[in-house]
RNA sequence: GCUCCCGUAGUUCAACGGAUAGAAUGUGGGCCUCCGAAGCCCAAGAUCCAAGUUCGAUUCUUGGCGGGAGCACCA
């Protein structure tokens, strides 16, 4: 049991005599008070009241009194009082009890503070990552990878298995579009050195841009994507070169995004399965045949017709996720499968479920959906060409970070600055791409993502680099102090040491919840106010030049402050920094 | 037309139906002889409108108004 549900539960037996049997229910009311000084935990005695047939009030004050007695008679190892304000009734927490049991249990556990033992262990499997060749990786996609990846690991952290899936769509319209106007407009050319997907979600969106304004080009097109659906020895060629241009590029970001998939699908070894199980859906009945193209009716749920196949046969992302989702249950057994994709595709998602669901397959799928990124002056569209590209996003933050850096350290040799701005412009980017609840739109501001101050990631990681810096000099201090026999002061007295230490007893209850919500913002937002709150610390409570008994105290709390921070960073795949 | 999401300080975000609606940023003021000022402290500043449910509504329901997204062979 973790320090603080040790603390709820010695709550929750004081509670229990005076209320009865809802012992469970007891638990969830317990809440934080809005100050400090009201209180460490609250319980709050509205519905006792209306049972009881008193007023909150009397009911507060007559469980506090009661429970006052109690402490004098028997006292208790966390709590120290009771009070009651208003129709709350608040306990006050022991400091030098919570910081006893809490450090040891954080010195302990140190890296897997945070994480549970799942009561039942399940198998997830959490889909993400899913770009499509021929096309630019953009900070749209980021925010995918982002959100899959921490989701992976709160789950992780609750205590179950994950399976990181990537899916890529390597076939399709687009490809043909963009080997179309490669072959049309580029042939012969020598894409430009380092990286080539670039240059082809360029030729894509050039493509696009050239077929709207003259559609007599999607002959040509269809018949590309025939050529290369028949095997056509030039145009396969072709494709498959490319292709690796794109996985390449891919690869190398998810590598420095830190996104590590189990299993990579790809669209293109799928296909011909997709087809196989849309011709059975037609022979059991399921679906059928309009107007030459396949499709299963759900006008009668509300879901529209839902189109599993073109008329001229060639298949679409319906098509492929029917076999995809076979996949997925032929090589994991799972309890739950995820699948991170942005809000715009939830209707879609609707209409393959429910298909599976007629054809007669058990997934346990879910669609997690996230609101997308936007441009202050509109949606981002590969096919218009007017998207912001990771890579060129991320090195124009790398930039400022190093700006910075360099500012403050102009004797650090380069390759100290390089490394510490890329840490720093990492944080930034994924603190502020993944502090917004999923249902909220992200408005690509570039501003807000170089801002360094407040609620950022380099703030985070602020925090870790004055922790490192006082264990340094403590270790180097330590003894001094102690022989010079400084005596005096008491350790755990000040109301930010408190303030802290219940910060970071809270820890392990915000990594459940984010991981049973599914909300990796959560854990970033829990994570600034805890570096808020050790900022507060750090300001008001000297630790190397406090006395002895005190600084070692301090020392611990400042080296358990490391550890958590550590470990929420670790969660959000921030990296840490001893130094900026 | 139908469906989904969102309307909270100037701006960007918080707030399991609960106490005085919190932060960040920006603005104004203060704090480096003392563990790192990418920091801390102080001040001003907000729940779109209307009904309903409730002891209690930013939160739930209904109806407006405003913004974004989706809706049959795009992905």
């Amino acid at each position: 049991m973790t320090t603080i549900e040790r603390v709820k539960s010695e709550i929750i037996r004081l509670l229990e005599d005076m209320v009865g049997r809802e012992i469970e229910l007891l638990r969830d009311q317990l809440t934080a008070p809005p100050s400090p000084t009201l209180g460490d935990f609250a319980f709050p005695c509205f519905p006792l009241a209306k049972v009881m047939g008193k007023s909150p009030r009397e009911v507060a004050d007559d469980i506090s009194g009661i429970l006052r007695h109690k402490l004098e008679d028997h006292p208790n190892r966390f709590i120290a009082d009771v009070r009651n304000v208003g129709p709350y009734v608040n306990f006050f927490v022991q400091a030098d009890v919570l910081a006893k049991e809490l450090l040891r249990e954080i010195e302990s556990t140190s890296k897997r503070f945070g994480t549970a033992v799942a009561k039942r262990k399940q198998s997830i499997m959490v889909e993400y990552g899913q770009p499509n060749t021929h096309k630019e990786f953009h900070i749209g996609h980021l925010r995918n990878v982002l959100v899959g990846q921490v989701i992976s690991n709160l789950i992780k952290a609750a205590g179950h298995r994950v399976i990181q899936v990537s899916y890529i769509n390597d076939k399709g319209a687009a490809v043909a579009k963009c080997l179309w106007a490669m072959e049309r407009f580029h042939r012969g050319q020598r894409p430009p050195a380092g990286n080539h997907s670039a240059y082809l979600g360029k030729i894509y969106a050039e493509a696009a841009q050239k077929l709207e304004k003259n559609p007599e080009g999607e002959a040509e097109v269809r018949s590309i994507a025939r050529k290369i659906a028949a095997g056509d020895r030039k145009w396969v060629a072709l494709w498959k070169k490319t292709r690796e241009w794109s996985l390449a590029d891919f690869r190398s970001v998810f590598n420095e995004l830190g996104a590590r998939f189990d299993v990579t699908y790809y669209e293109s070894e799928i296909e011909k399965k997709g087809q196989r199980i849309v011709n059975d859906l037609v022979r059991r009945g399921i679906a059928k045949i309009k107007d030459g193209a396949v499709m299963v009716d759900l006008t009668s749920e509300k879901l529209d017709e839902f189109v599993l196949r073109r008329k001229d046969g060639t298949s679409l992302y319906s098509t492929t996720d029917l076999a995809l989702a076979e996949r997925k249950a032929k090589d994991y057994r799972l309890d739950e499968s995820l699948i991170v994709v942005d809000v715009r595709q939830s209707f879609y998602f609707k209409q393959l479920f429910r298909t599976l669901e007629l054809a007669g397959y058990k997934q346990p799928l879910r669609h997690l959906a996230y609101e997308f990124v936007t441009l202050p002056e509109g949606s981002m569209s590969s096919r218009k060409g007017n998207i912001v590209s990771y890579q060129d996003f991320r090195d124009e933050v790398i930039g400022r970070a190093r700006e910075e850096t360099v500012s403050r350290h102009r004797d650090w040799p380069a390759r100290k600055l390089d490394a510490t701005a890329r840490a720093l412009a990492m944080a930034a980017i994924r603190y502020e791409m993944l502090h917004y609840d999923l249902d909220r739109p992200i408005v690509f501001d570039i501003s807000r993502a170089v801002s360094f101050e407040g609620a950022t990631g380099p703030y985070l990681q602020y925090t870790l680099a004055r922790v490192n810096g006082i264990m340094k000099k403590g270790k180097k201090k330590g003894r001094k102090g102690e022989e010079k026999g400084k005596k005096g002061g008491r350790a755990w007295e000040t109301g930010e040491e408190k303030r802290l230490l219940l910060a970071l007893a809270r820890y392990p209850e915000v990594v459940a919840s984010a991981a049973g919500d599914l909300r990796p913002s959560h854990l970033a937002q829990f994570l600034f106010e805890l570096a808020k709150t050790f900022s507060e610390f750090y300001e008001s409570a000297p630790v190397l030049s406090a006395p002895p008994a005190v600084r070692v105290s301090r020392l611990r709390l400042v080296r358990a402050m490391g550890v958590v921070m550590g470990n929420g960073l670790a969660l959000l795949g921030i990296p840490a920094v001893r130094e900026m």
